[in-house]
DNA sequence: ACTATTGACTTGTATATACAAGTTGAATGT
DNA sequence: ACATTCAACTTGTATATACAAGTCAATAGT
């Protein structure tokens, strides 16, 4: 078979009830089927299918509440990272467009760069990529992408536009972003952000660097952002 | 006895290594002891003991590695939450000074209010309080707190100069913070903002505002952060 | 002197079971 | 008609056990 045996059984059904959560199948609000009713359907014992709703509840997909069950929530863009909310409407997938300014590219790292890499991560440079994002046509999300090039066979020749790079990542190199750390600043716009953001020389940028985890080990993505604020707002759960 | 039989045995554990950690007992980078030797010492079993790591996993005291133990990681300010990166230096609570501008003080909700409050939250009405943050004697932190005044008593005759908000809340009244969610924007500031900040008006600003989940259900606590990030730099783990 | 293997540790996954505690709706009693 | 009790669910906590898999140092073999 393709999918493994080698996953864990709590692995596997945490993969099958995210997707399910994603794809619609459960309504916002609504309960999972009971953990020994899991039990039964999957042929594990409860433990294990504890394990697989407490993964659920850490990155924000279900909540629990006992004597009632596990309750869907709206699945959040990703795990503790950004999600934008506009001050007009809710922000559809339709309405955010995505423009690579750099495709993909195999480069060494800037140096110096605002993080501490890994050994491993030194020697084998890294994949460089901007992009620009649209709200209704208006640019407001302009980002610096740097991924260390191992095991990422394919990967400058893969398409970006309008795909989450998260789900790239995920879906093609089975890589999960766990968790990190980023800084944050308000600073004014240069030349070139204004340009690129459409606001004007000096208006206030929200600039962050984030540094994020993953599931293999020592394998980091680095981001360097930076947002118009004016008429749109981060929204992050953590 | 005072501590009451009636917390969970695995939160116990937690509590105890938690307090150890923060007060030094681990080095940084040491191993905690093993799992079965945790087992021995508290008698209790792994799985017990394993979800006693598993919370000081989720809320960056330790990571664990297979083959070799739990080990200790500096302790993070808070969950998920903020601390402040300095350019100069690391800041240490030394240089970390909080003055209080307005006291702690019962109040109706400000209407409107960023957030959906629940109908507890309305009913109780709030506490309110303003602090000024320094580093190295130059403010950059105004904040704005909303605490739903639900089973505080006594909270507004507590002094909260120079110490955590969160410590005296969990020490106090047992109030854990869990998470929430955050607005991120950057503005000009007003003149009101640059004068407690010392900055010029319409100098860029780093403007927040968050709710951050607690262990007591629906109650919250609402944040409205200013941050002069001239010279300094949010710094978050999520 | 160097390499390979073994064994004793560690954490990771999984089973089977039991009872406590919160939720809900149906049955019961007034 | 209304409130109370109760039973059947739910999740939460905990025990006892087993084996897999990763780490590391001592041991054995060359």
């Amino acid at each position: 078979m393709s999918t493994n045996n080698k996953i864990p059984q709590y692995k596997k059904l945490y993969e099958t009830l995210r997707r399910h959560i994603i794809s619609g199948i459960y309504e916002e609000g609504s309960l999972l089927p009971s953990e020994n009713e899991l039990c039964a359907v999957h042929g594990v014992t409860r433990p294990t299918v504890r394990h697989a709703l407490e993964t659920l509840v850490q990155e924000g997909f279900i909540y629990k509440k006992q004597g009632k069950g596990s309750i869907v929530q709206k699945p959040p863009q990703d795990i503790g990272i950004l999600s934008i909310s506009g001050t007009s409407s809710a922000i559809g997938k339709q309405y955010l467009q995505t423009q690579i300014l750099q495709k993909p590219k195999i480069t060494a790292w800037p140096d110096p760069f605002s993080f501490e890499l890994s050994e491993a991560e030194k020697d084998f440079g890294c994949v460089y990529i901007e992009r620009l994002r649209f709200v209704n046509e208006q640019p407001i999300f302009y980002d610096i992408n740097h991924i260390p090039n191992i095991r990422l066979s394919r990967f400058t020749s893969r398409t970006l536009e309008n795909k989450s790079l998260f789900e790239v990542l995920r879906n093609n190199y089975q890589i999960e972003v766990k968790g990190g750390e980023q800084k944050l600043k308000a600073i004014r716009a240069t030349a070139k952000i204004g340009k690129l953001l459409k606001l004007e020389e000096g208006a206030p940028v929200l600039y962050m660097e984030r540094k994020l985890n993953t599931n293999r080990e020592g394998f980091h993505i680095y981001s360097t952002i930076f947002f118009n604020s004016e008429k749109h707002t981060i929204f992050g759960h953590f």
